[in-house]
DNA sequence: GCCAACGTTGGC
DNA sequence: GCCAACGTTGGC
């Protein structure tokens, strides 16, 4: 099982906003970017990610699942764009800001660091199982 | 609010 | 196919 890490502008789709689709989760549309979209289409059902806060927050605040993988996105006609599903897992029980992932010389290989402006990244099992263990979340 | 980094577009 | 111009993202 891969894991995947989803940015988001809090203002315009927040974990709260995530959470509240419960169980039937969402799309994650809106992606205009070959990168993340090559991302995306690498998903398997089942695979695990962190969302991540970008602007004012700039923190991982919870963990996601991918429910339905990669499909047309429904929000636009242009058949080169795709998105899969998540839903809302667990909230980290302490957010890991960026501040917190850079003080890390384990994760300084990390895409969020690396390629801040990547809006769906890859994440290591290394990785993952480091930042579960900070924020205080079963990996 | 600024600016650096990066991706995309379009002219040649 | 190259590269300059431009737009967008996101950290500070």
């Amino acid at each position: 099982m891969a894991h995947w890490l989803f940015k988001s502008e809090p203002s315009t789709w927040s974990w709260d906003d995530q959470v509240a689709q419960g169980d039937a989760g969402e799309e994650w549309d809106g992606v205009r970017n070959y990168q993340a979209r090559n991302f995306m289409r690498d998903m398997k059902k089942g695979d695990t990610g962190f969302f991540y806060h970008s602007q004012s927050e700039k923190a991982v605040v919870g963990i996601v699942e991918v429910i339905a993988e990669a499909h047309p996105d429904s929000t636009t006609d242009d058949e080169r764009w795709e998105c899969v599903d998540i839903r809302a897992l667990r909230p980290l029980a302490r957010p890991v800001t960026l501040a917190d992932a850079k003080a890390r010389p384990d994760l300084s290989e990390m895409a969020l660091l690396r390629n801040s402006r990547l809006s769906v990244q890859p994440v290591t099992e290394e990785e993952w199982r480091i930042v579960c263990d900070m924020g205080g979340v079963e990996p």
